[in-house]
DNA sequence: ATTAGCACTCCGCCGCCTAGAGTGCTAAAA
DNA sequence: TTTTAGCACTCTAGGCGGCGGAGTGCTAAT
């Protein structure tokens, strides 16, 4: 699967591609003759770049113009970018400023990551939050607003809340609303929601007398409250500085590219998919153009690379951009960024 | 203050507004003569043209096409609009059928409703959520995340939940925890956070002995979770279908605009400018071009009703689009919809 | 295997022109 | 006095042609 190129192609097709990105025109033979470092003619070169034209890896947007790398180019190129890339020192600096110093409210650190992601690479950042399923539960509380209707409060061990409005057929009492909390709270404690889902599933289905009835509502009231949701919930995503896509001049040019991106952007359902896939992955993830099977992104690229509290992912963060970018540099960005916020959350200094 | 127009130049304006509206072409004299109604030829119409242009309401791109509204007009125009225009029947019965039976999260709910508002209207949708120190407290509770972390939870009598972690110098117990939410819940339920904020600050200046120690410490726990944060919180903007903007023509041709109005669409400060002004009104708002003072969004219109939960304004809802919008239309939906988010949050039927 | 030379192609740009739409002005009509 | 017809004028959008530049592929020489 993995192309097999002679040295002197690879040698080209590495100086096309960071030529393009460099400056977003087609490049021509002459100018990799330049560049390339091999002192070989422009003559030359035009017969290797024929070769790689023929590989499905440059294109000519038209005859006669510079060639332009195609997904293809920029997967290898990625590829053969060895490991992680090193930070460069003013986005160390940058990163590092902006790191709060202790974490006040979850979302709001996650939405700063996200501007911060978006910020230091001009294109749009990304922030995955957790789906509900993995989510590992500290505390339940229920709250009574009205006279049927109880807010359920689920703190997480990571301190993200959880709430749902639940309508009940009997008015409970706030003390009794109480008391159910703290059963489940000392039941259900250091469990994820997962973990939860089955149980209670089972010790309802069971219907077993040894749990007394106050304990068997509870049940009821939680599954009630979170049973679906922890099926179906999917987790969020934060977008921040979407307009930086405004800025790639190659896209500029059609706004209906332009429309079907923003769209692509507000469909946040589709967006989750792709957390899936860097979920599973211990390594950063690219997906260059097609890659993302969202339609309407066929020409961007995401970055992304998940972050863990524990030993578990819990979602991830991203850098999405024109696949014209400058992959090293966002690659590292993100890398380290999932880092710190690892940290951040297990409450480890940074 | 208000422009005093003669009943012909009233017409000619008007007809001018509604079918630059319609079409987004510049209209000129032969096009306004045959709509008006008023069997004048094109010369007169021509007359009257220039009297309006010399008066600022109506400009030609160039000379020699047809004019445009200006600010001016859509201002002359709105306020003609004699009361919030009858809902169309079809976007009605759009309405109620993606009204939600009941309310499960507040959140999702406001998203909801931002969503509903931008498709309906084919512009974006927007939703402004209530300032904290509005919000009117029903419970309070603190969990213990780690050794000196505690994640204070308020929950509102509308249901809505507001977290922040907060470091200790001591490490309390959960039960102490517990018991120093609950005097709390029962000493400042019912009250507003400005409320408590006060009387927070004031108890905390007498430090009376007559409160235990008990309760001294929780007040001090309460205020340094959300003390400043009442002051500073200026509520959240949910904001949707931005895409929409996307459609303008008249937006398509200068992308620097479009960017200026995505960069707008993110400086959320900003815009929780605009729901001020609309909280402090009974009345729908209409804010045309310039009138937002939002740099940036000077070619777009925003139309915005507060929402309230009993008798005070919670927050509000709005839709934001090209100046050249249906007003009528728009501000019958935004209108129905507020009223209609006031209802179910107060749990009435709708 | 590499290179120089050359003819060819295609885009982007400039200037030119024209058709069309709409205006303002003036003089005639109501 | 108000309205209208007529006319000359202006400005834009769009089509056409020519030209320079950049880059290519091919061929023949090194």
């Amino acid at each position: 699967m993995a192309l097999a190129l002679s040295e002197r192609q690879r040698t080209v097709l590495i100086t096309i591609v960071q030529h393009y990105i460099l400056t977003g025109d087609p490049v021509g033979s002459r100018t990799v003759a330049r560049k390339c470092g091999l002192n070989l003619s422009p003559a030359t070169i035009r017969n290797v770049m024929a070769d790689l034209e023929e590989m499905g890896l440059i294109t000519q947007p038209h005859a006669s113009a510079g060639r332009v790398p195609t997904d293809l180019a920029y997967r290898y190129y990625v590829d053969s970018l060895t490991s992680i890339p090193q930070l460069q020192t003013n986005d160390l600096e940058a990163l590092t400023q902006s790191v709060p110093s202790e974490v006040e409210r979850i979302e709001s650190l996650l939405e700063h990551t996200s501007l911060l992601l978006s910020q230091l690479s001009q294109h749009a950042g990304l922030v995955f939050t957790p789906r509900l399923s993995t989510i590992v539960l500290k505390q339940v509380t229920f709250t009574r607003l009205k006279s049927t209707q109880v807010l359920a409060v689920l703190v997480s061990e990571a301190g993200t809340t959880h709430t749902k409005a639940v309508k009940l057929d009997e008015d409970l009492s706030q003390d009794t609303l109480t008391e159910m909390g703290n059963f489940l709270t000392s039941e259900l404690e250091g469990l994820s929601l997962s973990e939860i889902r089955s149980k209670v599933l089972e010790q309802m289905a069971e219907e077993k007398a040894e749990y007394d009835a106050l304990f068997q509502r509870a049940m009821a009231l939680y599954d009630q409250a979170f049973g679906q949701e922890v099926d179906e919930s999917t987790g969020e995503v934060i977008v921040e500085g979407a307009s930086n896509i405004l800025n790639s001049p190659e896209l500029q040019r059609d706004i209906e590219k332009m429309r079907a991106i923003f769209e692509a952007f507000e469909d946040k359902s589709r967006l989750v998919r792709l957390l899936d896939r860097c979920l599973s992955s211990e390594d950063i993830c690219v997906f260059i153009g097609e890659e993302s099977e969202i339609k309407g992104l066929d020409d961007l690229s995401v970055v992304s690379q998940s972050y863990r509290v524990g030993d578990r992912p819990m979602g991830a963060v991203g850098i999405m951009g024109p696949k014209r970018m400058e992959y090293a540099r966002v690659m590292a960005l993100v890398d380290y960024t999932a880092n710190t916020l690892s940290r951040l959350l297990a409450g480890e200094p940074v």
